[in-house]
DNA sequence: CATGAATGAGGATTCATTCAT
DNA sequence: GATGAATGAATCCTCATTCAT
């Protein structure tokens, strides 16, 4: 059951990367995807632009693994939602949290920059599709499963939908989370109380 | 206080504005904000690279005016909704019609692009704030109009928050279609009923 | 069968190409053309680097376009070509003269060096084929039109061999003044004068 | 007056020498020098880059131990040389040979980008130089030597004089290899046996 | 008004070479 | 001896913007 022990080479590599990955995260949500130079990359890495080139081919395949990475953190997120309680909280506190603060959850800005970039770069629309098609088929799960383990015990059909609905107004949230920060609270939290109450009711 | 007729030169110079427009909107959606030069905007407005200057200050000042015009022309389409069934309608229409066709619907790839860049921009940011204020106001007017003048009769802050919410559904749709254009019809037209009869039932 | 008159806009592009073309012969032949940069080529044309792109699509562009150059320039040459002891005098004064100091002809380390190119890259290899043809094209015409219009009346066949003989020894020779300018006088006028008797013979 | 036998540390350089001077043969001739890199030269010899540098001081180094192992060779084999119908065959074959197949002969590309390089590097020069006077040397002393022995007998500044020119025309025959080695074969043939026939005469 | 040639800084990427392990 | 990670300068090329005509 377990996998061969990590050489020391490969240690340092998954570190590297991990350097750059969190570098690159940062640069692309200050300065934005096509702003942000392989320098600056380098620099707050605190490694020369050479050596980036030698854990990930060109600026794509970084933007790649990023989304690869988040894919699983939110994963994990949704496996660890409870009651619609819950997520309405989930959702606000989500809102309320400074982006650059938190180096796990993907910047909403980069992911609007992605998902607009996805329309161009074949690469880019595959992963965010992946990272979509997860995000539906946990978020379904969610509502289908059984109460008594932390589900809403909807029927599959229906969870399908649903899930689908939260999906979209949570992105839209996202979304305006990057331009409107200063939202107002009461207004959101009627909002967001109004469509998780409708699409989690059974 | 009516304003003076416009001369000749003012006539002009408006039209030359709109083929610029015309063109960089074009090239915007077809390369990205980043990778449109100012010289494909140029060769697909017919024009030199020079003249454009003599209209718009720079590359940043064209995207403003690009979020302006689309403020207008959304208004006027808010105004024009009638039913719910108009919404779902235009909702489903909107998804299924290609970007590319309409010049007059600002592609919703370039407006993510313009929403992530509102983060490092303040002037874009404010563009892009006035857009959300006028669409929250004109549907909250939608909703909180008497029924006999095609409205549904809601109190000011209930229709406040669901305008909000059906605003942030609406985007997070758009966003979807960026990515995912082929998204299975039946479960769409399923989620964006369920959201807009809870939030217009009155 | 008069061509229109060129623009003036034309024969500015001409001149700016023909500006470049001489900097990066220049710089081809002094450094070579892999460690020629454009950077250089720019500054002995008393240009901008980005400048040289409006003329030519990149630097492979460039060295075509100097092949291209020496093909007219090759062929007038032959066709001034009279007696074998025209040929005679016309190799070894090739053989005396300094590369740099004749922008006219092409350097032989550059064409050396474009041969070994056109092994890996076909573009090369089509342009430098086409001048290849051109020349034994050339050369057996004169060795097989009427003496009295200055050839050597060989049958069409013979002349063809001939010519290639030729052709090659040429090259050759060529090859070798790269590495052995200060060659023993004597010696090489011996061996050319052995070879074009033998091969201009009827 | 015999040498030391060599220690195994020589004996182990020597052999890390000829792996490094093959992997730098085949990388030169299938990339071209200057698009061969270390990395790939050390990848080729299945070492890591930094150990080509404790056996040679850098890349210029081993171009330079190429061409001397290639004088080795190539004197080698012509010192084999008998007849003259041995030549004709030999050049015709050499023709037909494909380059990469045999890691014994310099590849053409590569000896041209070398002797285009020797305009620029003077060690370089000097190691084509005494590349082309030995070959000169031994092919002068292969016409001048006694028919007995396999040679024609020719006087002594006879031969140094036909040695040059089927020198010079053997290696025109090799620079156009590098551009048409489809070449009208017939044609070819008659070429190389007027030339070489010419030269052996007695 | 309009042109489009010209600039030059900036970006991604490569690679010979070094050096700590 | 051997490794391969690391450097950083250099390369080709792009593009927003300016300005002489």
């Amino acid at each position: 059951m377990t996998t061969a022990a990590p050489t020391k080479a490969e240690i340092r590599k998954q570190a590297q990367c991990e350097r750059i990955l969190a570098a690159a995260h940062e640069c692309f949500v200050r300065y934005g995807f096509h702003n942000a130079s392989m320098a600056s990359i380098a620099e707050a890495a605190d490694m020369s632009p050479g050596l980036i080139y030698r854990y990930f081919e060109n600026k794509n395949a970084i933007i790649l693994a990023i989304i690869e990475q988040q894919l699983d953190i939110t994963r994990q997120r949704i496996r660890e939602l409870r009651s619609a309680e819950d997520l309405c909280e989930g959702i606000i506190e989500y809102y309320d949290k400074q982006d650059c603060g938190d180096p796990d959850s993907m910047s909403t800005a980069l992911f609007l920059e992605m998902s607009a970039e996805a329309t161009r770069d074949e690469e880019i629309a595959q992963a965010i599709r992946r990272f979509d098609n997860m995000v539906r088929q946990e978020a379904t799960d969610w509502l289908a499963r059984d109460p008594a383990e932390g589900g809403h015990g909807l029927p599959k059909d229906v969870a399908r939908a649903r899930a689908l609905a939260l999906n979209l107004f949570i992105e839209g949230l996202k979304a305006r989370k990057t331009r409107e920060p200063d939202i107002d609270r009461e207004c959101l939290l009627k909002a967001v109380k109004m469509i998780v109450s409708t699409l989690t009711r059974s």
